[in-house]
DNA sequence: AACCACTCCAACCGCACACAC
DNA sequence: TGTGTGTGCGGTTGGAGTGGT
């Protein structure tokens, strides 16, 4: 099915609006309303299409526009309402009077985001940021650790696709549905007195049991990515809510513990990795 | 003066939804 | 119920403007 688009009518005019057109789309909205936008551009002369005049007119003509830089009252009013809303800029544009959604989506793209970002700010969410990326490379090195083989290209393309879905499942569940009831509580994970035995994977530690609070950057300073296990914190964290890391040289036991149970079909312990990864085929082709 | 990189914003695009027939 | 139309919305783009070298 599908809609066309009301502009693939060739001949029609795109792009900038010049005077004569704007004072054409002005005279005649004063003098007839709108009415519709599909018949209007014939109506009023205008070799346009319904959507670039309604466009026009919403987001410039429009005798209610407020013009000029956004005041520190309108600034705070859709940082709080970004909080709450999110991108619904009509939504927000609507408690701002003579504003329009797409002058308030581009001030916040130009502005208020990076303002956020620069206060440290995620500005998606509006809470401090985490660095996660400063977390990936130790993933790198730990992705090595879990398949005993010596490290190759084909490694480092394996947590590189480990890393990239990392950051997707925290991205989308952090923390709501990590069973953390704050990001305080989130970033802020409590001690424990010692590993998880039978969640350890041959002999090393808990792979999943790195906070991420942990002082990654200090842990990654050496770049051959040693990884010493003995400087490793005896912390919760998060990730141990992340289905688990398999072992990659035996993709058969990829869903083999009980954790990998119940979470629901976005989050098994095979999605974890990309299926490409876990295709033989794709394998045996590789160099 | 010329070039380049970057910013900003008007305008476009594609999708979704409500509604009429 | 299925299909076409009108409109609104959010994301993206292109080009003018600006500042630095």
């Amino acid at each position: 099915m599908g809609r066309s688009p009301c502009c693939d009518e060739n001949g029609l005019k795109k792009g900038p609006w010049t005077p004569e057109e704007d004072q054409k789309l002005v005279h005649y909205i004063q003098k007839h309303g709108h009415g519709s936008w599909r018949a209007l551009p014939k109506l009023a002369g205008l070799n346009r299409c319904g959507k670039s005049c309604r466009l026009r007119w919403t987001n410039y003509l429009r005798p209610d526009i407020k013009r000029g830089k956004f005041s520190p009252e309108e600034e705070q009013t859709i940082l709080n309402l970004h909080s709450i809303l999110g991108n619904k800029w009509s939504a927000i544009a609507t408690h701002l009077s003579g504003r329009t959604d797409n002058e308030i989506k581009n001030y916040w793209n130009t502005h208020l985001k990076k303002k956020l970002i620069q206060m440290g700010f995620d500005p998606m969410t509006h809470q401090p940021r985490t660095d996660f990326t400063a977390a990936l490379p130790h993933l790198l090195a730990l992705a090595n650790l879990v398949d005993h083989r010596p490290p190759t290209w084909l490694d480092s393309l394996k947590a590189e696709a480990a890393k990239l879905q990392f950051l997707q499942y925290f991205l989308q569940s952090a923390p709501s549905n990590t069973g953390f009831e704050s990001i305080d509580s989130f970033l802020n994970p409590q001690p424990l007195s010692s590993y998880p035995i039978e969640q350890n994977i041959g002999n090393q530690p808990p792979l999943l049991e790195l906070p991420m609070s942990y002082d990654y950057q200090s842990l990654l300073s050496n770049e051959n990515l040693n990884y010493d296990e003995s400087k490793l914190p005896l912390m919760e964290s998060p990730i141990s809510t992340l289905p688990p890391l398999i072992d990659m040289s035996n993709p058969g036991d990829a869903c083999s513990t009980s954790s990998c149970e119940g979470r629901g079909n976005s989050t098994s312990a095979t999605s974890f990795w990309p299926e490409f990864l876990l295709d033989d085929s794709f394998m045996n082709e590789l160099p």
